[in-house]
RNA sequence: GCGGGCGUGGCGGAAUGGGCAGACGCGCCAGCCUUAGGAGCUGGUGGGAUCUUCCCCGUGAGAGUUCGAACCUCUCCGCCCGCACCA
């Protein structure tokens, strides 16, 4: 029944093996893994029962965006989740481990564009594809609770949220200069705009600024909130880099009157102890106040550097040194604190985006203040000298721009940075000049696409009405079947006249739909709460079942995804709860990043480098088990590195191995007869290996530590196979050695353990069997081998009980034949010991 | 520039509440088995000296703390990642 016909072909890794002169069975993956599959699927193993009163644990993984061909990067993601989720479930926990698509998305639109396919179409094909390359992992996953986020019964909800955040004010339209990809034909939100270049995040091509009107989520509302993150056992990078994203800073708002007129101008500082050294204002280019402000012998100039300013900023900003510069609109301000008149300039080194859009120069203090007032020979005033100089700093050295002792500040001169700010701004507060404020540079979410895949935003323009937002009742707006797909670069949507033409749901007049779809990271920032009924009909997701198993108990996913996937997430989370729909404002409180894996060239996987690792090659030649099982140990899973393609030859042998010693091995003893009688020493000494095999795999498990789990597992195959030899088959210490290990090595490799646990005799499943415990007491050393030190250097070795306190460990080794010569008579100073490790003698 | 992380054999990596550096695997070497082996088994494998033992040097570099440092402190060097005119 299992042995190989003599006519196939066997694996490589599995060759035919000669024992006793014939061809005996041997381990063929090709024959037990589609086998045990088959029966776990038959037999509805992993169905999840959300009902079920074990103790929950919803385990997620990001969803992947279905590119059609999964490559061995989604297998090193997808392997050790599936063996957590198993060794949750034998540790008594009702795991739930769905697995969805995030469909929406660019590529599927340009496949259309290029070969014809309809994006839902090809969207399809890629999804039936990848699940069927995901099959020999033999994942235990929920697939059936797994969301398409395509489909109109999920999209619906995307809809349905964003009429939720109208009404609250939480999406508006508005109209502002915005990142343009060129690439992909849409904006971008800024978070999809990456590197000092400004490249499109999906496609690379440097983005261009446009003035559009678009629709925005106001994530800003909850900027400071976000901040939050205490008690969120997340990576400490991604931590850090969604506060530097975020950039909370708190300083002051602060105007300054303009002379001659009652104009003020407005400006943002965190560096208020500065003011007295505040020689110039600095506006943006865009700021709405040029205009007024600019003397009519200045207009030509300034005209014609905020033409070069637009332009530049539509052209690359190709160097980051790029020099500060400006024009002089003619004006000038009045310092309230110095009385110092202040000449208003124009620059593009200030954004209108952040603060006020407009600053005030202190050179003396500020790097690019500083550049900008030597290139215009600007006033450099000195107003902070450092804690321990006496002196002031000499201005033509450079800005001093840490914090320091105040000097020429008029009454503030002599305190401290810090202090200064406070009393300042009191004073600003006090005089009316301003207030303290906090500023973020973090912006809104804009969530408008040019695109056609991807969710319609649920709004109509009605000349009478306006913007009128479709009622609830009539969702979802579907996306229309018969678009068509030409290579204009312009939304099929745009030519669509049925899906254009509507009426008004307000006054019933005509009205046009809102062609703009919304950014796909939409669809997946709340798609978790989906997952637990994917057909519920009575709102986004079931209540009471997300009462339950929510928030995500451990979240797994790629690092790429730091700030803006689980940004969003974290943003639209707090929005649910506003809305009464969950409570909880974190969806995630534990996150862990895999590691990437790259080529065995070291660059990013790409088919265009030819250098991508495809999984079925693999699995054809080691088998699901092998390859799970490298993946998981071939180096710690938070990181990657490429590909070392020689590594699999170890695991596969590994595998081999726990075959020859589980299983023909007890062929052999049978053939052979009756055992040697076993010393009690090597049966109590295979107990303590059992054991501690045990200990160091739950152990690791626990820490998602796969590694060194897999490591010990080989480590104690070795040892096993040793005591086989020493006759110990067929003892009780080696049923429970065999079955132990077949439990441990469940979860990691799922097909040969099932196989094999079936083969000792067991009836049910191997993984439906609770995990192994182990007994501390079993996993004790009677004696350990100690070290013995003269000096801190290693010079002898000595065999001691174990567990001796360190007066006792240091007598019994002082008391040694060979530590006697060794110290041959000198009495040490000093004797160390450290229980069970050893003793050092210092002379 | 700011922030986060990391430097251990030929390679991937073990070992950090300081305590025998190099677990496990790849590769390499030797032996066994074999008609054969790109299979399998056994053993060896940081460098140097000696070739049996004893010894010396070794965790990016240098210093420090300590009986004892890959691990703690300081300085420096290198690499990776993120942000980058944010006032």
């Amino acid at each position: 029944m299992w042995g190989v016909p003599r006519g196939a072909a066997p694996s490589l890794a599995a060759g035919p093996r000669r024992v006793f002169g014939e061809v005996t069975p041997l381990y063929d993956h090709r024959e037990i893994e589609p086998k045990w599959r088959a029966e776990w699927e038959r037999s509805g193993l992993y169905r999840f029962d959300p009902d079920d009163p074990r103790p929950k644990f919803y385990l997620l993984t990001m969803l992947p965006y279905p590119s059609g061909d999964l490559h061995i990067g989604h297998w090193y993601a997808y392997t050790p989740v599936d063996a957590y989720a198993r060794f949750l479930r034998m540790n008594g926990y009702n795991a739930f481990v769905p697995f969805g698509f995030d469909a929406f998305g660019l590529p599927a639109e340009n496949a259309a564009i290029q070969r014809g396919v309809h994006p839902r179409e090809w969207t399809m094909r890629c999804i039936a594809r990848m699940r069927e390359q995901m099959r020999p992992m033999g994942a235990s996953f929920a697939f059936d609770h797994g969301v398409v986020t395509c489909e109109p019964e999920y999209y619906k909800w995307d809809q349905w949220f964003f009429l939720k955040f109208y009404e609250r004010g939480l999406a508006y339209r508005k109209r502002a200069p915005v990142d343009w990809c060129p690439g992909c034909h849409t904006t971008l939100a800024r978070e999809q705009v990456v590197g000092e270049d400004r490249r499109c995040e999906r496609c690379d091509t440097p983005v261009v600024r446009r003035e559009l009107e678009q629709w925005f989520f106001r994530l800003t509302a909850y900027a400071d909130e976000l901040l939050e993150m205490e008690g969120l056992d997340w990576p400490e990078r991604v931590l850090t880099m969604q506060r530097n994203w975020i950039g909370r800073s708190e300083g002051v708002r602060l105007r300054f009157p303009v002379e001659g007129g009652d104009e003020e101008i407005e400006v943002f500082t965190t560096r208020l102890d500065t003011v007295y050294g505040a020689s110039f204002l600095v506006l943006a280019p865009e700021h709405p106040l040029v205009d007024r402000l600019t003397r009519p012998e200045a207009r030509d100039a300034v005209a014609d550097y905020r033409y070069t300013a637009s332009r530049r900023s539509e052209v690359q900003r190709l160097s980051t040194e790029r020099v500060q510069d400006g024009v002089f609109t003619g004006s000038f301000a009045r310092n309230p604190f110095s009385g110092r008149r202040m000449p208003i300039w124009v620059g593009d080194y200030v954004l209108l985006g952040y603060g006020t859009g407009a600053i005030m120069g202190v050179p003396g203090h500020d790097g690019r203040d500083y550049a900008f007032a030597r290139r215009y020979g600007l006033p450099i005033p000195v107003v902070v000298r450092p804690r321990d100089a006496a002196e002031a700093p000499d201005a033509d050295a450079g800005p001093f721009s840490d914090d320091g002792v105040l000097i020429d500040s008029g009454p503030y001169s002599g305190l401290p940075s810090e202090e200064a700010r406070r009393r300042m701004a009191d004073e600003v507060e006090r005089r009316g000049l301003g207030q303290r404020t906090v500023e973020y540079r973090v912006r809104d979410w804009l969530i408008s696409r040019q695109r056609y895949w991807g969710c319609p935003i649920p709004i109509v323009y009605c000349d009478g009405c306006g913007t009128v937002p479709v009622p609830e009742e009539e969702l979802p707006v579907l996306l229309p079947e018969d678009a068509e797909f030409l290579p204009t670069g312009e939304s099929p949507l745009l030519r669509n006249e049925a899906f254009l033409r509507t009426s008004c749901p307000r006054c019933g007049g005509p009205a046009r739909r809102e062609t703009d779809t919304m950014d796909t990271f939409v669809d997946s920032s709340w798609y978790w709460y989906r997952y637990l009924d994917p057909h519920y009909d009575e709102g986004p997701f079931d209540p009471e079942l997300a009462r339950r198993w929510t928030p995500v108990d451990q979240y797994t996913g790629g690092v790429e995804h730091a700030v803006m996937h689980l940004l969003y997430s974290r943003f639209f989370t707090r929005v649910l709860r506003d809305l009464g729909l969950v409570d909880h404002s974190e969806p995630f409180p534990r996150l862990f990043n895999q590691g990437i894996i790259l080529g065995a060239d070291g660059r990013r996987m790409s088919k265009s480098r030819g250098n991508v690792v495809n999984p079925d090659d693999l699995v054809e030649r080691y088998g699901a088990d092998a390859v799970r099982g490298y993946l998981m140990f071939c180096r710690p899973w938070d990181e990657g590195g490429p590909w070392q393609p020689g590594g699999m030859e170890g695991v596969a042998n590994f595998l081999q191995r726990v075959w020859r010693v589980l299983v023909e091995g007890s062929e052999e003893r049978r053939s052979e007869g009756a055992a040697r009688a076993a010393a009690a020493a090597d049966r109590r000494e295979l107990r303590r290996a059992t054991h501690r095999l045990v200990r160091k795999v739950s152990e690791d498990m626990r820490a998602f530590r796969f590694n060194t789990a897999i490591a010990a597992m080989m480590e104690f195959v070795r040892q096993l196979g040793r005591m086989g030899e020493a006759g110990l088959r067929g003892t009780p210490e080696w049923s429970e050695a065999a079955d132990a290990f077949c439990r441990v090595l469940a979860p990691v490799c799922p097909h040969i353990a099932e196989e094999i646990w079936h083969r000792l005799g067991h009836g049910e499943s191997v993984h439906l069997q609770p995990w192994p415990e182990w007994d501390p007491e079993l996993t004790a050393d009677e004696a350990v081998v100690v070290a013995v030190q003269v000096n801190g250097r290693v010079r002898e070795r000595v065999r001691v009980p174990a567990g001796l306190d360190e007066a006792e460990l240091v007598r019994v080794v002082a008391a040694d034949e060979r530590v006697r010569r060794l110290l041959s008579g000198r009495t040490p100073r000093r004797a160390v010991g450290v229980r069970d490790r050893l003793v050092n003698f210092v002379v």
